[in-house]
DNA sequence: GTGATAGATGCAAATGCTTTGCATTTGCAT
DNA sequence: ATGCAAATGCAAAGCATTTGCATCTATCAC
């Protein structure tokens, strides 16, 4: 199987940051472009493995950092889920409405803050350089699920 | 030293609330009372001790979680600092803008989601029940330090 | 006030995600 | 092909957080 065309632009991406090319980053890389929502290490781990690539889990938690260091991803912490997860970041990032319930996340199209970022290096000198937004709620069907459950 | 009236408010909702009303407590709430930005499990513990209250590393992370599923405190996750972070939700919550350098703190007066929120509960049926942000960027002192540094 | 009891606490051990040290392997420049 | 810094695998450590259990205590009925 060759690799898609975003994984070649991305491991170029590392050369271009000094980063060698390995089998093991091809892979992780893989999964996470596959991926619209994030995913802790060990969810990347067990993807890596569904394609038959052989990754030790120290090399995901070591290479996503890396991805985060060069700001090529967007590490997060789900509270609910008790553990990080990352995502590539991309230029047009998104957010998420999370289902406490089920899980089920909902993609928020538009970045909410990037009006408010601006306004905040006015009013307080700060240079704003990131953010995190996480929505959470009941999707539709657990509603009906948990009033069913109250009678 | 006589209870502030908003800890002898705060432990009237905790009996109302069906929960004990103990010493430990008291001064946990005093702590998260008397500050304006979220603070870690161990610096709660910290801030009783300066308080002259001996309480168990294991109290405090078991009254704020109960606050948390009481829906009394907010629970966040400080990803540079790698702990979760607790502080009371009051009606008018807040949220804030944190320098990655010094870890200056400042607050954003205004929710900026409350509209998003209403917005979303209409596109996707969601009940949204919840939400963070976290803010981050360099304060102005620091944005000096560092271009000095660079020459 | 006293006693009964469910709930709270302290302590220490366990948990589990994440990080790290080190021996070995491997990408990549020459 | 060769050399070497960087990357990996593996196992052990780190560390915030959780948990089991014995002891204590707030609260309430009497
Ligand atoms: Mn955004
Ligand atoms: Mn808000
Ligand atoms: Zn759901
Ligand atoms: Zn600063």
């Amino acid at each position: 199987m060759s690799k898609p065309v975003e994984i070649i632009d991305e491991l170029n991406l590392l050369s271009e940051h000094g980063v060698r090319n390995t089998r093991q980053r091809s892979a992780i890389l893989q999964v996470l472009l596959a991926s619209d929502i994030p995913l802790s290490a060990e969810r990347i781990h067990e993807k890596t493995k569904e394609a038959d690539a052989d990754i030790n889990l120290s090399t995901v938690y070591r290479f996503v950092e890396m991805l985060v260091e060069k700001n090529l991803a967007t590490k997060s912490f789900n509270l609910e889920y008790g553990r990080a997860t990352f995502e590539l970041s991309n230029p047009h990032h998104r957010h998420h409405l999370t289902c406490t319930h089920c899980g089920e996340i909902v993609v928020i199209r538009e970045c909410p803050l990037d009006k408010l970022c601006r306004a905040l290096e006015e009013d307080t000198g700060f240079a704003v350089i990131g953010h995190r937004i996480e929505l959470f709620g009941v999707c539709p069907k657990c509603q009906r699920e948990l009033s069913t459950e109250e009678l």
